[in-house]
DNA sequence: TTGCTCCTCACGTCACGTGAGGTGGC
DNA sequence: TTGCTCCTCACGTCACGTGAGGTGGC
């Protein structure tokens, strides 16, 4: 038997999810003390494990019930939130390369301090871009909107040739 | 001038929106009719286009306040939204992980339905992934949990060539 | 008595959506 | 009178976080 201050310990979560999990009848502590503590058994600890492992697929509360009561459904809602994932980095994806608009369009308004490909390099990795991530972004670009992506470029003093290279490199 | 309902119909926004940013001080229309109709004016206008905008790349409403109204932290912002761009496009990547592996577990315990690598790559692509799509999902997989990764091939009934083929691929 | 763990409300978050109940002009 | 657009609250959403105010055992 586990108290709430133990659980929070074994799980590291905040006692707060756990009252909140107790509230909406997810993780009921099977019984309690005299004085009303909260007693959490072995079984409700397992079954602690599984809605994490369901938390940590991003899987909501409501469909983690789900997946804990039935068997018959479980996969359908696996793979419901595998297409909602892809939505997810897919609006993602859109959003970087709104804001790189964003930044270029700023960067170039102010001719003076225009910004050259190391700096933008620079700017990426800082954000934790790494290589293969820029590549996906170049390719995000290329695919959205290649007019935008050859202008994106330009400003920022690539030549030609290395333009062609990268547009190529992005199919 | 443009009437809320003007608004609604040339942004392609609900009601609520443009009530809720008249509360937040966001976006109040400049005046109002005697019968204490909202009127947008053109500025109005103007200023929602910019909203939209920053909306598009996600930055929340009060990060849009702060870029309507400062000139030199926009930068900034922008590149911090950045950051949490791939910061959430990271998590979403171990989501998909999980989810793989929760399905692959699931689908081994029934060892009587095992699934095979065509089914599989069905559910992918009827899940809305593109084959460069499912490239990255490997080299996710290979990067945080190589040895699942195998485990998860081998269980698709995958021959141990196209495995090293996939593994080689991945990285 | 002091500390510590625990308890139960209740309100806040973010960006709206959804009524309910009412007014004003054609 | 009927329709339509508009108005102002107020409550709900999702998964908790953050107090406030209080109890119980060592």
């Amino acid at each position: 038997m586990y108290s709430i201050g133990q659980m929070v310990n074994e799980f590291k979560i905040s006692r707060s999810t756990l009252l909140y999990y107790d509230k909406i009848g997810l993780l009921s502590p099977s019984s309690r003390t005299e004085s009303n503590y909260r007693k959490y058994s072995e079984k409700d600890f397992d079954k602690m494990i599984r809605i994490e492992s369901y938390k940590k697929a991003g899987v909501s509360l409501s469909d983690i019930q789900a997946l804990l009561n039935s068997k018959s459904e479980s996969a359908k809602i696996l793979e419901l939130r595998l297409e909602k994932i892809n939505e997810e980095i897919s609006l993602l994806r859109k959003q970087q390369v709104e804001i790189t608009t964003l930044l270029s369009n700023k960067k170039i308004s102010k001719k003076s301090k225009s910004m050259n490909k190391d700096q933008w390099v620079k700017i990426l990795s800082d954000s934790g871009m790494s290589e293969e991530d820029m590549m996906n972004w170049h390719k995000s670009f290329e695919a959205s909107l290649p007019e935008a992506h050859t202008d994106f470029l330009e400003s920022l003093g690539i030549g030609k040739l290395e333009i062609r290279r990268i547009k190529k490199m992005s199919k």
